[in-house]
DNA sequence: TATTGGTTGCGGAA
DNA sequence: TTCCGCAACCAATA
């Protein structure tokens, strides 16, 4: 995980710690291999019952798996607790009595809707409800780490929490304000007309909060549903935790959700490759499309964009234009979003890539057009990327169709101040509508798919990722940066387009 | 087998 | 602002 995801957790510790502390009691951190501290201290202690949110992905699956049997070979009892989704997995697997998960989201409503209503939330406890025990074991080295404690130098600074900061208070009090406080604007809430530009989130930025567990899906689900909307699946608000309760079902049921290979019953098989320097040159914010560039850089120092923004450049490093495999942006993502989800990060990058649960790949955001819709004068694009703050709002979206006097009058060179863009959207994307089709035909006749590059790059934790790069250095970005000796690829790649006079 | 619908496309014409 | 062509996807239904 990124820097800004580890202090969003260690906030959390930090509030839990807070809130338990008002209880009589106190939160402990016990550091190391759950297989081995946990069974180790639970003879320490001599504790008969383990208590534990139960989690549906594979690695938490395989983990408790470990820990539950060692531990019931000492004689401690166990007790799962599946309230992570409106309902528990196995419960809507049962109901659905199928090998295969439903297919379209209508077909999960129908599901969704014969399980009657969610769970209630269950209520805060009070002082008599903590156990006494707890505040009588005497113990030293079990506070919650430091950031520096986990790894992180001196000076690598977090800047997602200061926008965001972690843990339950925190949660409830953005729950209040963006739906307990907006009741009309939850009411008429749609989703598709949310900006993924706007300067202040557009939409509630609840799910940093649900992801770590500090608020609840049912406190959400039924805080909406008091407001009584009028607006329907799957665009209303509900409906986005319809979505999210679909995406779990789906990766609960899915073997190597996370990978292509390995998931052809259920995932288009697509030779896509994987260029370090272009999925460097995305992840860093230098494809030279400035809409792009700016998502790339909010998420990085914000940990947080629009699900727009998500699929936009998403969009653009897979089947758009970039024609690299959804699994290296599902990584990144997954490392440097607050709400990175096993479950949701890689359905959205198989939705995006037209791998599953959609497939119009003649459907195709443009990095140029689409922002504008929402923000005609580029105010986001200013913001993430100031080098560009001048430029007139012409060309803003295309800065290297800019004549070179307004390109100086701007303080802003293409190819020195700010990159020449990486691909030219209209040639690349039409190519690769080309190798979608080609892709769906070849899998339909049973051919196996040939993948460019046998050897999956590892992921790695570079320094780029992990700091938060001062924007004294973005605006630093010389044409010496790596950007310029990146080797072009055949057919594809950019010649570049004449500046208008 | 044909038809309809599908959370969130684009670009141009009317 | 609304509609259509683009080129033709998949899932569900009649």
């Amino acid at each position: 995980m990124s820097i800004n995801r580890h202090s969003f957790l260690l906030q959390c510790l930090h509030d839990l710690d807070q809130s338990l502390r008002g209880l009589g009691s106190r939160l402990f951190v016990a550091r190391g291999q759950p297989e081995i501290v946990l069974p180790e201290l639970t003879k320490k202690w001599d504790v008969s019952l383990l208590t534990y949110e139960g989690d549906t992905g594979p690695y938490s699956q395989v983990r408790d798996e470990k820990v539950m049997k060692t531990l019931q070979t000492l004689g401690c009892k166990t007790s799962a607790h599946y309230t992570h989704t409106l309902f528990p997995m196995d419960q809507l697997h049962t109901k659905w009595n199928k090998s295969e998960p439903p297919k379209s989201y209508q077909s999960f409503m129908n599901l969704f809707k014969s399980m009657g209503a969610p769970r209630k939330p269950v209520a805060s406890p009070s002082i008599g409800d903590m156990p006494r025990e707890s505040v009588e074991i005497n113990m030293s080295g079990f506070s919650i780490p430091t950031l520096s404690d986990l790894g992180f130098a001196e000076n690598e600074q977090p800047s997602a929490t200061d926008v965001f900061p972690g843990g339950e208070s925190e949660g409830l009090k953005r729950l209040q304000q963006t739906i307990c406080a907006r009741p009309q604007w939850v009411s008429t809430f749609a989703k598709p007309q949310t900006a993924p530009n706007a300067i202040s989130p557009s939409t509630t930025v609840l799910g940093p909060y649900l992801t770590m567990g500090c608020i609840s899906v049912s406190t959400f689900f039924y805080e909406v549903v008091k407001l009584r909307p009028k607006t329907d699946p799957p665009e209303s608000l509900i409906g986005q935790l319809l979505w999210r309760e679909y995406f779990y079902y789906s990766s609960f049921t899915t073997p190597n959700f996370d990978k292509m290979l390995g998931n052809a019953a259920h995932c288009k098989q697509i030779p896509w490759r994987r260029d370090a320097d272009l999925i460097a040159a995305w992840k860093e914010a230098r494809t030279g499309f400035p809409f792009i560039d700016a998502i790339m850089t909010q998420l990085r120092v914000q940990g947080w964009i629009h699900h727009l923004a998500r699929h936009a450049v998403a969009c653009f490093l897979t089947r758009g234009d970039l024609w690299q495999h959804w699994e290296e942006g599902a990584k990144h993502f997954e490392f440097t979003l607050l709400d990175g989800d096993y479950a949701l990060n890689n359905a959205n990058w198989q939705w995006l890539s037209c791998s599953r649960f959609f497939y119009q790949y003649g459907r195709c955001y443009s990095p140029i057009s689409f922002g504008k819709k929402t923000d005609k004068n580029g105010d986001y694009i200013r913001k993430w990327l100031p080098q560009l703050a001048n430029m007139p709002a012409k060309y803003i979206y295309e800065p290297w169709l800019a004549p070179i006097e307004v390109q100086k009058s701007a303080g802003c060179i293409i190819g020195e101040n700010y990159p020449q863009p990486l691909v030219d959207h209209s040639v690349v994307s039409k190519e690769n509508m080309g190798k979608m089709q080609a892709a769906y035909e070849l899998q339909k006749k049973g051919g196996d798919v040939v993948m460019p590059d046998p050897t999956p790059l590892g992921f790695c934790r570079t320094a780029k990722d992990s700091a938060v790069i001062p924007s004294e250095e973005n605006k630093d970005s010389s044409p010496s940066s790596s950007s310029r000796k990146m080797k072009l690829g055949p057919e594809t790649f950019f010649a570049k387009k004449k500046a208008k006079t």
